[in-house]
DNA sequence: GATCCCTCCGTTATCGATAATAAATCGAGG
DNA sequence: CCTCGATTTATTATCGATAACGGAGGGATC
């Protein structure tokens, strides 16, 4: 690690945001998160400049960075989005995979399993994610891997946004297990149907509709008053 | 406009990637491009960070920037996402669109036009690009456009890489006019068939086969050498 | 009383200089 | 002649200071 303050800032404002201790709406000023983080504004704007990247944060000119909004149809389409992606990824990734690909996932698997046993939840969630980029990197189609870490940061932050939907970590390792599984056999049908579920299980449909029905309440609510 | 140094150097830079006048792989050092474009290193350095979350280039470091590869292979996946994306989104605009976009729609096509009147690809290209955006835009998927801007610059960046590809500028405009009818019909079906099949004009699947079959030459090639 | 303009203030944008770092080069030793 | 190590060099990373910009608020005018 030790990545410098600009990697520091942008490690530490991406947890912050994705975890939701930083709400949508929030402004951040460069100098004020300077200040704050000991560095210098250059640092914090690049920083800045790739959470926008990221589609976490939106900066308009000189009006200020705010935390993006989020809402339950954009999610949905995200994962909706990752879904396809991660699933044409992995026939690929069947007719790629070598021996090392599988060692380093297994690697990736223990710092999950490790971050979950100290209760870390932020490393449990970039272990995954790391986990996910790294069997994409395998299918050989690097300039999709960005969207796709787009998408997993976007899905991760509203599961966390709906505060009913957690669960418990060690479970969240565990169901790699299968999908490891069936890499190492190289079977193609087992691994899309692994992986897909999956996906199903990172945010289920009930609790988009869940937020809509929440957001839908809060309107007419807003329009009562 | 008047974007200042660094939105100058950004789309001069973008221009020149996506119009394949800066070929993969070749290097920009943050400074000689300062000194070619006239500007401090800050407004590079800003320009670069940007066009990497674009996935026109890679940083590495203190290893010099380099201008990203082009396959078919993700091409073809890149055309795809857009099309999906854009798919979905359609069927959301339908329902949200009011005259004020269909309105801004009809003054990019103009602009469009006049680009393509006086022979300026690259004013088509950006006026073509920012038509998709602002269709998509009534779909209010704010979060997913970044990724659709993203995936249209890649897949025009392909179909200018492959030079046979080249289609009469003008006959290209032409080709939103019966999207923009079947959006004034709020009609569905006819949006989603007159979208998907510009879509399909973009670049055609003969033309993915036609350059894989050149890679699978030159590899060979390369071998024999 | 409302409207317009103008000044002030907070913030980003830009710059030039310096520090840090990795690659390349050259030289010495085996 | 090859290999390893020190040195040079090219490049990014970081910083502090200043310029440019936009909005907010106060004051004058109609």
């Amino acid at each position: 690690m030790a990545e410098g303050p600009a990697g520091r800032v942008l490690a530490e404002l991406r947890r912050r945001i994705v975890m939701n201790e930083m709400t949508p709406g929030r402004v951040l000023t460069e100098l004020a998160v300077a200040a704050a983080l000991g560095c210098s504004q250059a640092a914090v704007r690049e920083a800045l400049l790739r959470l926008e990247g990221e589609g976490l944060v939106l900066r308009a000119g000189r009006q200020g960075t705010t935390v993006t909004d989020l809402d339950a149809d954009t999610a949905a389409e995200m994962l909706d989005l990752r879904r396809r992606i991660e699933l044409r990824g992995a026939r690929r990734v069947v007719r790629r995979v070598v021996a090392g690909d599988i060692a380093a996932l297994e690697e990736i698997q223990r710092a999950m399993e490790a971050a979950a046993a100290r209760g870390d939840d932020w490393g449990v969630l970039e272990a995954d994610m790391e986990w996910h980029a790294a069997l994409f990197r395998v299918s050989g189609l690097h300039a999709m891997a960005p969207i796709l870490a787009r998408c997993m940061l976007h899905t991760h932050r509203f599961r966390l946004w709906a505060p009913w939907h957690r669960r418990p970590l060690a479970a969240t390792a565990a169901r790699h297990l299968p999908i490891l599984a069936a890499l190492r056999a190289q079977d193609a049908p087992g691994l899309a149907r692994e992986l897909g579920g999956h996906l199903d299980t990172i945010v289920e449909r009930r609790v988009f509709a869940g937020v809509a029905r929440r957001a839908a309440a809060d309107e007419i609510r807003r329009n009562v008053a």
